[in-house]
DNA sequence: ATGCTTTGATTACATCTGTAATAGTATTTG
DNA sequence: CAAATACTATTACAGATGTAATCAAAGCAT
């Protein structure tokens, strides 16, 4: 899959959050988080369009911005990618370290109790 | 903390699972995995040892590695990181992410349910 | 002792990244 | 209409990364 950097991908997170935005709205949505100069912002979403990641139309002059690359497809990928290279593929280890640090709350482990009850249910279906 | 990038990782894994090695000794074990040349292992361990991730004893001629970053250190960092950029600090979406792709397995689940009954219990202490 | 071999150190080089500045072109404004 | 503005496109440039090759020193083999 398309190869994103960190920086852009703070400005995929901002078009994933709202859809198509211009160049000076993605500017001004990453206002608040970074500092990055609105030259800084264009190249990012340059490159992004250049890599395949993002699309657009025009809007008289200027450009509407839309991802091309699904948050779910990337976020999905990502982690797999991640949990292989540091936990050999196994999800739980990680869970685990947040565990240990304390980085678990209830929603998340409301949440967890529910996947699981549903991978249970799934087995029974078998 | 330090960085250390994807091909350095690979190096880092091996030393992680056996340390101290020379040089040899890690472009051996990595020898099924990757294909990479011997100078470039050699490279990576150079590149390693002055970010400060490897130390080394020496061994006459040869030098012994080993390394100065714990893996679990690096994996609760690298966790962290990653969760904070991709999911917004929420773990449990992550492994939504894992179910969803059938990647969870019976070992996974039983060291999930732990992990909560675990917290279910610290909580109670509070 | 002298040249091959081995081992780390230094250098190489293209691509990717972070972070912009400059150029070119269309548009608005005076 | 001419000049300032507002956009995108192109160029810049240093540091990180992937992937080695070359250099230098130390040791082994003859």
């Amino acid at each position: 899959m398309i190869e994103i950097s960190n920086a852009e991908l703070s400005v995929m997170q901002v078009l994933w959050q709202r859809q198509p935005l211009s160049a000076n709205d993605v500017v001004a949505a990453l206002g608040n988080d970074k500092d990055w100069h609105e030259k800084t912002v264009k190249t990012l979403l340059n490159r992004l369009v250049a890599k395949g990641a993002l699309g657009f139309d025009k809007d008289g002059r200027a450009y509407l911005y839309y991802p091309l690359v699904a948050q779910q497809d990337y976020q999905l990928e990502q982690s797999r990618s991640f949990v292989d290279r540091l936990f050999s593929g196994r999800v739980a280890p990680l869970v685990a370290g947040f565990a240990s640090q304390n980085k678990l709350n209830a929603d998340d482990v409301q949440q967890l109790k529910s996947l699981i009850a549903q991978w249970e249910q799934e087995q029974k279906n078998d």
